[in-house]
DNA sequence: CGCGGGTTTGATGATGCTCAAGCCCGGTGG
DNA sequence: CCACCGGGCTTGAGCATCATCAAACCCGCG
C-alpha cells in the first residue's frame, strides 16, 4: 500500500522507520474507479494525493466549453490543485481518474502535522514544489518554442508510460492542440518511417 | 535600501525587529545600471536577487536566435533562474537590467542561513515558491486559452507597471508573439475606441 | 545632423483550428 | 451470437491567426 510513497521519499530525503512509521496514520488510502472523480470543478482542493497504483488527470474547461489537460499522475506522482489546496479558493479544474486506482491522501490538516513532526518532510514538500515550478517553467518554455511535432515526441520520450496509457484527445489537450492535428502528427511520423 | 524589502516580509509573515536587523548582514547591495547583466546564459545562478529600485528581466535564446521573455521584476520582486540556483546547473537565462536598478543580492548560502536561524524566512521562501508555482501554473492556461489580443489586455491590467516601462518587443516575447503583431493590436485596441 | 534601435505597415505564407463526415472497435442488449 | 450503438480516431476542405520578410518611419542620442 505504501511502497511508492515510500520510494518517492527516499529518493529525496532519509527517513527512519520510526518516522516511515509515523507518517502511515496520516494517511487516508482510497481508491477510485475509472471514470470517478476526486475534485469536482467549484469544489475546495481539501487533498494532497498520491498515486499508488492507476493513473488520473487534473483538467479545466474554457468558456468555449473545450478541454484542458493541466497534469497527469501516474504511480509515484502527487496530483492536487495546488492553489486550491494552499489558499482554500474554488478550484477551477477537475480531477479524474482514467483508470481504476489507488490513492494516499493527505488532508491540509495532516500535512502541517507531519512537517511540524517530521522535519525531513517539510523539506520532502518543498523538493517537490521545487520540482514542480521547474517542470512548469520548461513546459511554458516548450510552448514558446517548440511546434505541434515536437511538444509530441518529446512527450513520447520523457514520458512514455503515459502516452501509451492514455486517451489521444487528452495528450492532445495537454500539449495545447486539438485531437485532428494530434491524429495528422501521429499520421506524419508514421509515413517518414 | 532595504525598505521594499521589509515591505515583502510584512506581507507575508511577522518577523521581529532583532530579526529584521539580522537580516541586513546577509544580503549583498548591488547597483545595476541599464543594459547591464547580474547573471550570464551559460553561467550558474549563484543569486537570488531583491529589486529595492529598478527593472530587470530574464530571457533565453531558441535555436532560431528568438528573444524569449521569462520573467520581468520591478520594486518589490525576486529575481533568478531557479532551476539553476537551486540544482547548481548552468542557467540558460540572461538576467539584465531594464533601467538603473539597485539590488539586495542572497547568496545560497546566505539563504540557507537564513532559513537556519529564522524560521520565518524559510516560511517566506516557501510562500514566494507557491505563489511563483500558482502564477506559472496561470500563465499555461492563459497561454492554452486566450488570443494574444486577450493576453496583451490582460497582462495591461494585471500589471500596468511593467507594460508602460518596458520596450515593446520584450512585451511581445513575454506574452509569446512578435513585435509585428503586438504593434498590430495595439493599433486594433486604438481603433475600437 | 545622422545614426540606430524600436515601432509600424504591408504582402505573403505556414501552422493549426473548425466543421463535417466516415471509420474502427469494444461494449451492450436483444 | 449478432446487431447496434457510441466514443474515439481519422480524413478532408476551408479558414483564422499569427509568423515572416521587407520597407518605411519615428525619435532620442551622440
Amino acid at each position: 500500500m505504501f511502497d511508492q510513497l515510500f520510494k518517492s521519499f527516499q529518493e529525496k530525503v532519509t527517513l527512519t522507520p520510526a518516522e516511515m512509521e509515523l507518517c502511515k496514520s496520516f494517511f487516508i488510502p482510497k481508491k477510485l474507479r475509472k471514470k470517478q472523480v476526486l475534485l469536482q470543478e467549484g469544489d475546495v482542493c481539501i487533498y494532497n494525493a498520491f498515486v499508488e497504483k492507476g493513473i488520473l488527470r487534473s483538467y479545466f474547461l474554457d468558456e468555449k466549453g473545450n478541454e484542458h489537460t493541466v497534469q497527469f499522475a501516474i504511480e509515484g506522482w502527487w496530483i492536487t490543485d495546488l492553489s486550491s489546496f494552499l489558499t482554500n479558493s474554488h478550484s477551477i479544474y477537475t480531477i479524474e481518474a482514467l483508470e481504476d486506482s489507488e490513492l494516499l491522501l493527505l488532508t491540509t490538516e495532516a500535512r502541517e502535522a507531519l512537517m511540524d513532526q517530521i522535519p525531513m518532510f517539510e523539506r520532502y514538500q518543498r523538493l517537490l514544489l521545487q520540482n514542480a515550478y521547474i517542470a512548469n517553467q520548461a513546459r511554458i518554455n516548450s510552448t514558446l518554442t517548440e511546434t505541434a511535432e515536437e511538444k509530441f515526441i518529446k512527450l513520447g520520450k520523457a514520458y512514455p508510460g503515459i502516452v501509451q496509457r492514455v486517451p489521444q484527445h487528452m495528450l492532445a489537450s495537454y500539449l495545447g492542440f486539438t485531437a485532428e492535428t494530434l491524429s495528422r502528427i501521429r499520421k506524419h511520423l508514421r509515413e517518414k518511417e
